[in-house]
DNA sequence: CTCTAATTTGAATAAACGCTCAACAAAATT
DNA sequence: AATTTTGTTGAGCGTTTATTCAAATTAGAG
């Protein structure tokens, strides 16, 4: 089915498309920005994806799957990990991280298929994050929770929404503030 | 230079504007979509801008605008007094909120111009933040003070953008929730 | 080496894009 | 009522878009 030339091709595709919506937005990503930029012509593209959109939903499933890692700790990790490892997400796989809130923002309003996908992670997400609160204060109410959960995973989100127009926010900083600040009881 | 109806069509047209990047982002905002909203032909279009550009900007300098709202209470305000204005801005001006998020993701990557009005109004944002603080915590030192209007800022968008995805999104409990433990002293 | 399947090429397609314009209609000025 | 200014119409322009395809090339299996 596929020879070794072909899985490079499409490593190659995958790559610009990434670096492309991180760069220049969802409107900015056309095929033809794309094949120039992983040196490509058309009919290589379509011999490898059905259509534009496949391409693109294939790198931010890569996006939704890489904000949540180490799925085998679920269960275990504490708060500070979590955000921990979305400080990483966000520095050190910042074109992930550039599709992860261009697609927030953008990428489900004509794509129910995306939006569908976005809002189930985030649910999770929310989840995984007062799980976690739960570990730290047992004595919580459980609706506290997830409203802690769900308040810092946006808060979060803005932070990364931020670095996207500033790439020398300090991530880490605000990140750590905003877990110690919203999780101080009142 | 006008007639009435000149100003009628012109606020049709800026109307349309503003929905559809709130419903459908910048990728959905054709000509032919604006005119089609609005009940107008493009040649009455081009008679009033002179070029798409210019009726997004338009809209944009309006949400921009919109954000930051009694101007002349600058230097006075309280920062729940500030959080509130965000959130009456989030929940009464949604469509003026969501061209704001669209903008900050996506709309001033290829666009200098936006960009950098963008980020002028920001630091502005972050500063009168800043200032609020520094009326209720006289003794914090100035860069923690600028660094917690930071932090609050991107977060409280962060609040927004999710609510572009979940309209039902408890915009105020969240933004309050913040507020109360963005600052309270570690 | 041969043969087949996979890949690449690059020109061509139709649809959608932003935008223009000459003609016509309506509104304000005189 | 006549004249000028402003607004509207809708077909049409050139460009860019996503996508297709037959032909040429290359890679791997037997």
């Amino acid at each position: 089915m596929h020879y070794k030339a072909g899985l490079q091709t499409r490593d190659k595709i995958l790559d610009a498309t990434r670096r492309l919506i991180a760069e220049a937005g969802l409107e900015g990503t056309t095929i033809k920005a794309i094949c120039d930029r992983a040196g490509v012509l058309p009919g290589s593209f379509y011999n490898l994806f059905d259509s534009k959109e496949q391409a693109i939903v294939t790198v931010v499933r890569e996006a939704i799957e890489a904000v949540d890692p180490d799925p085998e700790h679920l269960g275990k990790d504490t708060l500070t990990a979590l955000v921990d490892a979305y400080i990483v997400f966000m520095t050190e796989q910042a074109d992930l991280a550039g599709v992860y809130i261009a697609i927030a923002v953008s990428g489900n309003r004509n794509n129910p298929d995306l939006r569908g996908r976005f809002l189930r992670h985030h649910e999770g997400r929310v989840a995984r994050f007062a799980a976690a609160i739960e570990r730290e204060h047992p004595k919580m109410e459980t609706e506290e929770k997830t409203r802690r959960a769900e308040t810092l995973v946006s808060a979060l989100n803005g932070i990364a929404l931020h670095r996207v127009l500033d790439p020398n926010f300090d991530v880490a900083g605000h990140s750590r503030a905003l877990l110690n600040g919203a999780l101080t009881p009142l």
